[in-house]
DNA sequence: AACCCGTGGCC
DNA sequence: TGGCCAAGGGT
């Protein structure tokens, strides 16, 4: 639908944002009403128009919905994985890793019997590793206590490891009907566009006024089908820069008809991005590779790393990778070579990762270097992993490693793929080879 | 409530 | 480039 409304600028009089466009008053908004000021908006709420708001969005969602691989079935097991998926995560990613998933683990018991480490490999690059483990439980669970069959009833899904008020209301929703919303920050947007939501949304009162306008708005019998088009008219339309001109829903919408809807929602308080300096040293005998396996808990928990941390104040990174690769193994090592910078964004900290090639000081009765590997192991005491190993270069493509690791791993051990103009899309380990 | 947990795309 | 963001959950 082309755009047919003149684009408001900000500071536009409430007057001015209404007058002389009947089309997009609110139903039931007379000409009389106006001037519409932002008290006669609010009061003709769109909540008394609920079935045909209802109605327009599921006539949008009939035909604009994208074509997506959980959209096909509906099985329980699909919507979850898909639900957990695309938390956090950019829906064309969530794409490939789904297939590949379902490929991979293609039901609950599959699932439940896969190795954590062929998980989390599956996973690298989602980040949030801990909703992979989560996973893996929860169907580890379902076996043991539903008989391996999903279970149906709400409170069943909710104590299934991973799964939150959020993910919860979408299976029980979305697999299997339930009359209850599902809100995420799209629909967070959505709600507080439509009904002029201006306190930060993730924060009481907001919070609750948004659940309780998102549970009033599900229509009976077709929760599936609404909160699923609630989410993709946020994600399609009702984005950050709302396209109101395509809206279903603009003639409903309080915040569109004062000209604010770019102002909703009303944000929280900003992270505070902190530069993080910290170093990485591959320490290598012969061909093998040291690497180590964190902690179950914490940041990458449970994947494959080289040791390392921060560099301290007043030190030099090739400094605090041979002082990190004591602290964490009681290897005594120097720095042989130097590997460059990896750069990684994270939430709240920007990582600078010093990258060191590294070889161990003292070996073994003075013999050359390989006599460590497993007839002379050196002395080891790891103070920051549970478990490492002496790996090859092809292991260590079967090792799941956070991704700053993994971009190190694959500079030293795989070519650069000659320029590829294939749409590196078969498998994630493809891609992370064209990289 | 506030903070931690990852990543890559976008502009 | 860098700040912001995306179908949250656990503690």
């Amino acid at each position: 639908m082309p755009q047919t409304r003149k684009k408001l600028p900000n500071g536009v009089s409430k007057k001015d944002a209404s007058a002389g466009q009947p089309a997009s008053l609110l139903p039931g908004f007379e000409e009389s009403c106006l001037p519409a000021t932002a008290d006669t908006v609010r009061h003709l709420t769109p909540g008394d128009h609920i079935p045909g708001l209802q109605k327009a969005l599921l006539d949008w969602f009939a035909v604009h919905q994208r074509a997506l691989p959980w959209r096909v079935s509906y099985t329980p097991y699909e919507v979850w994985i898909s639900e957990v998926m695309l938390q956090q995560t950019q829906m064309e990613r969530g794409v490939s890793y789904f297939l590949r998933w379902m490929q991979r683990f293609p039901d609950v018991a599959t699932l439940a019997a896969a190795h954590e480490e062929d998980v989390l490999l599956l996973w690298e690059g989602l980040g949030y590793y801990s909703r992979a483990r989560h996973i893996l439980a929860a169907a580890r669970k379902i076996m043991a206590e539903h008989g391996g069959v999903f279970p149906s009833d709400l409170a069943s899904i909710r104590a299934l490891p991973g799964v939150g008020p959020y993910t919860a209301g979408a299976i029980a929703s979305i697999a299997f009907g339930e009359k209850l919303p599902c809100v995420d920050a799209n629909v967070e947007r959505v709600i507080s566009r439509i009904f002029d939501v201006d306190s930060p949304v993730k924060q009481e009162p907001a919070a609750g006024v948004i659940h309780r306008w998102a549970l009033k708005l599900v229509p009976e019998g077709k929760s599936r089908e609404h909160n699923q088009a609630m989410m993709e008219l946020g994600a399609l339309v009702c984005r950050k820069k709302p396209l109101c001109g395509a809206c279903p829903l603009a003639a409903f919408c309080i915040s569109h008809h004062l000209g604010i809807a770019d102002q909703r929602p009303v944000p929280g308080k900003r992270a505070v991005i902190k530069p993080v300096n910290a170093v990485t040293g591959v320490l290598r005998i012969g061909k093998n590779i040291f690497v180590q396996k964190r902690p179950p808990s914490g940041v990458w928990g449970n994947l494959w790393e080289f040791p390392g941390g921060r560099v301290e104040p007043g030190e030099s990174p090739e400094q605090a990778s041979v002082r990190e690769f004591m602290e964490e193994t009681g290897f005594e090592v120097r720095v042989t070579a130097n590997y460059g910078v990896i750069r990684h964004g994270y939430t709240t900290y920007r990582l600078t990762l010093h990258c060191f090639g590294l070889e161990l000081m003292n070996p073994c009765g003075g013999a050359e270097a390989e006599k460590y590997s497993e007839a002379c192991p050196p002395p080891l005491q790891l103070t920051a992993a549970q478990q490492y190993k002496w790996t090859t270069p092809e292991e260590l493509e079967n090792l799941a490693m956070p991704a700053a690791h993994r971009k190190l791993a694959d500079s030293l051990f795989n070519k650069p793929a000659a320029t590829s103009d294939e749409p590196a899309s078969a498998t994630v380990r493809q891609a992370r080879l064209t990289e």
